[in-house]
RNA sequence: GUGGCUGUAGCUCAAUGGCGGAGCACCUCACUGUGGAUGAGGGGGUUGUGGGUUCGAGUCCCAUCAGCCACCCCA
């Protein structure tokens, strides 16, 4: 025998799980699709080159795999492996080009909470355009979403990384030291505005540039705020002054959109780790529980272009599926899912069981979601079953009722019970179902 | 990848180094034309796995696997 078991990091779905999941991915690409974004799904494997120097010091996290000579990996992300589809098959789909894809990725890292080695994604990109306008929208997509699925308290956090470039120069922080310098501001929430300082003198910044940086990413308030004392800092450093412009005009779109301005803020201290990020970034956060990001994108103008001779400015993000899931669970969010399969159609007799699978047929042809029993059994088992099931009306047609044409239908959420004629047997369960 | 904690029935958890249990869930029956309630009965475990110490190990030791937490980093 062998020990059934999964692979660390990787988990698997059953039913009661997968309801949710499939409302959570439901609800998000209807969001999607009213924004008229186009499905475009890439395979799970690429070639390992596809996805090297693309994502930073994380490419140790890949997972290789090698098929006679192929040297290969298991995707990190959906956004290279879209780069990489665009390049080849720009002529085709016509710019800007708005796509989504749900999918898994793999990461080899150590498991823990909200981290899986193999988790879903549902990915959106606005390729070809530039405008604030896009960065706008999936930021106000982000937003909707979020509250489509109940999480009203989810705050969306937005930083520009041509800001922490301006930052780091202002500082006097040396070029090969700001990927560290963002790397330790990002944990501002974890470790304090202390720890942070001290762990940017520790990694060789001066204590004047760690004030400097430490003051900067304090600030707090309204974007109009925000901005103002950001400019009077960066003020000197022209392609700051540009970030800012830029963040400013994406922060007057989301407003203009439509998002409530509590469902987002101006965060210094967002960083976020992928490399291939240029303008742009953010993320959403839950205050409780802890549970990391449940979405994470940005504005990436030059992925494209390391697989093309011309490159094209795209803004986009991934949903974290297995985050809002798990978050879902935990803070019993969703729907119930009680009754799931319209009708269950009772077996009662040898004799009888031919009509009763007919029966099945017809409702089934109709569109509904049928169970049947598989042979006689006494009633209440079989009532029982279709309750454990999640059918909402349960179907008999037993001797008496074949001999005065009718069918029984019991509804299971009341435990009444009328009978119909044969012959209109869909219209009446169809009745019944809409009540 | 590094460090720490945890692992007992499907689930939640008991059991001083001395006979592995409870609640819930599941199955059967009371009930041969009616589920949820009630009652009675039943199935379930190599105590994650493999070694070791001991007269005796769920309990102590080592290894390993998995999960959780912290790093690292991220959805």
């Amino acid at each position: 025998m062998i020990t059934p078991r999964s692979y660390k990091g990787m988990r698997d779905h059953l039913p009661d799980a997968m309801r949710l999941r499939r409302y959570i991915t439901d609800t998000l690409i209807d969001v999607l699709r009213r924004y008229g974004f186009e499905e475009l799904s890439t395979p799970i494997v690429e070639y390992a080159e596809t996805l090297e120097g693309k994502i930073g010091e994380d490419e140790k996290l890949l997972f290789r795999l090698q098929f006679g000579s192929d040297q290969l990996a298991l995707r990190y992300d959906q956004t290279v492996p879209l780069a990489r589809v665009i390049a080849a098959n720009e002529g085709k789909l016509g710019m800007p080009f708005k796509r989504y894809a749900l999918g898994q990725s793999y990461r080899g890292e150590r498991q823990q909470r909200g981290r899986y080695r193999e988790f879903w994604q549902l990915d959106a990109d606005i390729v070809g355009v530039d405008s604030p306008v896009a960065d706008a929208e999936v930021i106000a997509i982000v937003c909707e979403s979020l509250q489509r699925l109940g999480f009203a308290g989810a705050r969306v956090l937005i930083n520009h990384r041509e800001i922490l470039s301006g930052l780091a120069r202002v500082a006097g922080v040396e070029a090969e030291a700001a990927a560290n310098v963002y790397r330790i501001i990002d944990k501002l929430d974890k470790i304090g505005l202390d720890q942070v300082r001290e762990q940017l003198v520790q990694s060789g910044v001066s204590a004047d540039a760690a004030a400097k940086i430490c003051d900067f990413i304090s600030l707090e308030g309204a974007p109009d705020t925000v901005l103002a004392a950001m400019q009077s800092t960066l003020g000197d450093d022209e392609a700051a002054s540009a970030a800012l412009a830029n963040l400013r005009a994406i922060i007057e779109n989301v407003a203009l959109l439509g998002v409530a301005p509590e469902s987002y803020t101006l965060s210094p201290a967002l960083a976020r780790g992928l490399s291939y990020y240029t303008g742009c970034v953010f993320e959403a956060v839950l205050a409780e529980p802890p549970m990391g990001s449940l979405l994470g994108g940005g504005r990436y103008d030059n992925l494209i272009g390391m697989f093309s001779k011309r490159s094209l400015p795209t803004v986009g993000f991934a949903f974290g599926i297995e985050r809002l899931y798990d978050l879902m669970v935990e803070l019993k969010m969703g729907p119930t899912f009680e009754r799931f399969i319209d009708a269950y159609v009772t077996i009662f007799s040898p004799e009888l069981e031919p009509e009763s699978l007919r029966l099945a047929s017809e409702l089934r042809a109709a569109g509904l979601s049928v169970l049947t029993a598989y042979g006689p059994a006494r009633l209440g088992t079989q009532f029982s079953e279709a309750d454990r099931k999640g059918a909402t009306l349960a179907l008999v047609y037993g001797p008496d009722d074949a001999s005065a044409n009718l069918v029984q239908i019991k509804d299971l959420r009341t435990g009444a019970q009328e009978p119909a004629a044969r012959d209109q047997i869909v219209a009446a369960v169809q009745q019944k179902l809409q009540t």
